[in-house]
This record gives C-alpha cells, sequence and structure tokens, in this order.
RNA sequence: CGGGGCGUAGUAUACCGGUAGUAUAUCUGGUUUGGGACCAGACGGACCGGGUUCGAUUCCCGGCGCCCCGACCA
C-alpha cells in the first residue's frame, strides 16, 4: 500500500483524555478512533491488525475441531427470561423498538446458542459438538476504562462444547488450553501469559483465565515460578499457595485478563431442555463449556506489552504490514525507480508492505512515523543506501541495521 | 453506581466580565531531505440550556460528554 494513499495520518500528540498507553499508541498511529466512552472505530491500519488476531484464532479454533458460525446481536427477552438473566444482569443492554417488543444486545451467546444446538442434537452420536463465533459484545460497563482494554462494545471469539458427561468437558478443556496457549505466543505475549486459576462461581471449584503480566493490568495474580501457573488474588485469600504444588512463594503481578475458560456444566442446557439419549434410551443433560478472547483487549494488551517510546513494535503475525519500505529520494529518479521497483517487486511476491513514497516529507517524520505504527521490518533506500549497495534494513525495536541487496530482499520473509 | 477532575480550532494549549492568542495539522507558493526542516500567506474555535449583568467564553444553576479512583465484572 502506497502511505501517500492511506485514510489515516499519524499524530504527533494523543488526545489529553487518554491516559492509557495502549489508546495513546493506537490513535497517534491511526489504528483506531474513539466513537464515545468504550466504543472505538477500527481504521484501516488497525482492521488489518484485528484481521490478523482474528485468523490466528481462528485457525487454532479450527484446529481444536470447532465450526464456526455467526449469531444475532439482537436477542429476544424471552431467551433471556428462560435463563434469569433479564433481570440479573445489570450490564445487559436492552432496546426497545417502536412496536413495544423488548430484545437484548448480545453481551453473551448462550441463550441463543443451547436452543439452537437443542434443534441438531438429540442423542450421543451427535456429541461432542464444538461451536464458536468471532462476533461484537455489547456490555454496559459502569465505567469503561483502559482504551480498549474494556470497552462497551468490543469484537469476541466465544466457543461453546457440548458433551455427553464431564470427563468429555475435562478432555477438551486440556485441548482448548493448548490452543489458547499457541494463540497467545502466536500473538507475542507467550512469554508474559500465564494460565491462572480463577473464580468457578456456583458450579465448579476453579474457573480459569489466561493472564498478561503488565502494569496495565486491572487484575491482580501470584505467579509460581516452579509451575509457571498463577492464581487469581480474587480467589487467592491472605495467604496464596500454588494450587498445582502448594508452593507458598508466589510473585505478585498485576494482568490483564486475555482469555477465560469455564465450565458451565448444565447451567444452560437445563433451563432450555437440552438434554441427549444415551444408548439406553434415557434424556441425560447435555455437559457444557465455554472459552472466550477478546480480540481488541488482546490487540490493546499487545500493545501495552510491546511497545517502546516511540511506538508500537508489532509481533510479525500480528503486524499490519510486514515491511515498511521508506524512500529518501531527495527528487533523485535514480532512488525512486529503484524503491518503486523494490515495491513492485514485494508485491508480487506476496509481501505486504507499506511504501513511504511521500514527497515533502522529511526524513525525520518517516522515521518516526515508521517507529510509531511499528511494522516489523524498515527498509530504507536512498542515494547513500544504493550506494553501498541495496537496501538498509532494520528491525523494529533494534537499533543495528544493515545493507541487502535488493535482490535478497524478499528471501527475509520467507 | 459513590467520590474527584475536566469540557476553548482536527489535535495540544494560553489569556480574559468588554466576542479569543500560540503551536501543530490542513490549504497556497517557494526553499529543503539520514531522525517530526524552513520562509511567506490563508482557512478554522468557547459542549448545550437557563440565570446574574449594560455586556458571559469567563461568574452561578441544570443538563450532556470525557477522564481518573473505588464498587461491579461468566
Amino acid at each position: 500500500m502506497l502511505q501517500s494513499e492511506l485514510f489515516t495520518k499519524t499524530r504527533k500528540e494523543a488526545p489529553q483524555d487518554e491516559v492509557s498507553k495502549n489508546a495513546r499508541l493506537l490513535i497517534r498511529g491511526g489504528f483506531i478512533d474513539k466513537l464515545q466512552s468504550g466504543v472505538y472505530t477500527y481504521l484501516p491500519l488497525g482492521f488489518l491488525v484485528l484481521k490478523n488476531i482474528e485468523n490466528i484464532i481462528r485457525e487454532e479454533m479450527n484446529k481444536a475441531g470447532g465450526q464456526e458460525l455467526l449469531m444475532p446481536s439482537l436477542q429476544p427477552k424471552e431467551n433471556w427470561e428462560k435463563t434469569g438473566r433479564w433481570d440479573s444482569m445489570d450490564d445487559l443492554y436492552k432496546v426497545k423498538d417502536s412496536s413495544g417488543r423488548e430484545n437484548a444486545l448480545g453481551p453473551t451467546h448462550e441463550e441463543i446458542i443451547v436452543p439452537l444446538a437443542k434443534q441438531f442434537i438429540s442423542s450421543y452420536r451427535d456429541l461432542p459438538l464444538y461451536l464458536y463465533q468471532i462476533q461484537n459484545k455489547f456490555r454496559m460497563e459502569l465505567r469503561a476504562k483502559s482504551g480498549v482494554l474494556r470497552g462497551r462494545e468490543f469484537l469476541m471469539k466465544d466457543l461453546y462444547s457440548f458433551h455427553t458427561d464431564e470427563k468429555d468437558l475435562a478432555r477438551y478443556y486440556e485441548i482448548i488450553k493448548k490452543a489458547y496457549t499457541n494463540i497467545f505466543k502466536r500473538a507475542g505475549i507467550g512469554s508474559r501469559t500465564y494460565f491462572t486459576f480463577a473464580s468457578g462461581g456456583s458450579f465448579s471449584k476453579y474457573s480459569h483465565e489466561f493472564q498478561t503480566v503488565t502494569e496495565a493490568g486491572e487484575d491482580t495474580i501470584y505467579i509460581c515460578d516452579k509451575c509457571s501457573v498463577a492464581i487469581n488474588k480474587e480467589i487467592a485469600g491472605g495467604k496464596a499457595e500454588c494450587p498445582k504444588c502448594g508452593n507458598a512463594d508466589l510473585k505478585e503481578e498485576k494482568s490483564i485478563e486475555v482469555g477465560n475458560i469455564f465450565e458451565l456444566k448444565t447451567k444452560f442446557s437445563e433451563p432450555f431442555g437440552l438434554a441427549y439419549k444415551d444408548k439406553e434410551g434415557r434424556d441425560i443433560p447435555v455437559i457444557m463449556g465455554c472459552y472466550g478472547i477478546g480480540l481488541g483487549r488482546l490487540m490493546g494488551t499487545i500493545v501495552e506489552v510491546l511497545s517502546d517510546e516511540r511506538g508500537i513494535v508489532w509481533p510479525e503475525e500480528v503486524a499490519p504490514f510486514k515491511l515498511h519500505l521508506i524512500e529518501l529520494s531527495s527528487g533523485s529518479k535514480k532512488v525512486e525507480k529503484a524503491a518503486k521497483a523494490i515495491y513492485t517487486g514485494l508485491q508480487k511476491k506476496g509481501v505486504s508492505v507499506l511504501y513511504d513514497e511521500r514527497e515533502g516529507v522529511s526524513v525525520g517524520e518517516k522515521f518516526a512515523d515508521a517507529d510509531l505504527i511499528g511494522i516489523p521490518y524498515r527498509a530504507v533506500i536512498s542515494e547513500k543506501s544504493l550506494a553501498g549497495g541495496g537496501v538498509e534494513i532494520k528491525r523494529r525495536g533494534e537499533s543495528k541495521t544493515k545493507i541487502v541487496s535488493s535482490a535478497k530482499l524478499a528471501g527475509i520473509f520467507k
């Protein structure tokens, strides 16, 4: 993409009402725009990042046997009354249309997927079953905060699993645990993300969260270095010990909940009468699990964890482009021609490139933009680089540069 | 939802009871080009409603919006 044609421009300063690092950098770089508190537009650059995150998640969910579908946000009141959540869930958005009909704007989708699954599950032969979607959620947060980390409308992947018994649920739980570990690794935050024991609510001892260590987090966890797991402060009580090995020498950190998985068991299958016939022909309630990841929150977490004083440092798999090609021509036709040839050549090889061919933009500004936007590789082409034998290449986040011939440039992205 | 703070050009800010200045961005023209370069000109602004006042962007009241702390958060 030509940078001169990019919809957005970078900003030197962030709006004073944004305090969080993720929102300040994402707004300055032209990734997002705030419409109202807790509600953001994803601009072209941000949308590219979001799509990359989405693809990572989709690949891992498919690998775990998930079938993707898309459910509505407008959800009839009756479904929510059946589970009692129409009245009990205080962050539920309720909308009344001109005919007087009432709907919820979906904050989660148990109320929809369970009656849906009921249409197709009747026998033990139909189980297990794994369904997921990537879809906007609405939650009336009393206090939206921390940029994209806690919003009122946000993209979320939610997967629901259906099983014959708890043993099978436990088996699948482990599969998703691995899938989530892969997702956070590919998203570049694996080394700081811990499998965490958290409050289980009324049906089980624990639920589990994936918590990423950063000062920007609103949760506090205690990490066991021996087991590389953590326990959420909300259930740790006064003296925390590792739920796995009993170690009491835990490290306290602030963290962001980037994913959660929990056992629903029969909490939703019962109100909707979701049951299957076993081999003896008896009706048995279906056992369920559910598993969520907020995509915007994940994007914000990546920014919180992987950025420096100059801007964002995107991991390769989520970066909006693989390479930021910067032309410093000073009006030199030779440099212009060489840069353009490299750009077209890389495009043909399928390497995504943001090509800064803007005229009359100073060197400092181009470099500052590249640092802020945070594409993993920066290639500079100028009189100087050509004299040195080609293109000067540098990784974002590192300071050493090296010259490679333009022929060899594409090889870096294999 | 409790407490606190803040609303002035696209953005960041200043001053003021007498209708608003600067920077940056944008537009025009020109000079520049290895870390947000420079010159000249132009465009553009007081959240909404009410009150006090000869006069309100400024003071008072109400609303709305935004941020922070807390509570809440399958």
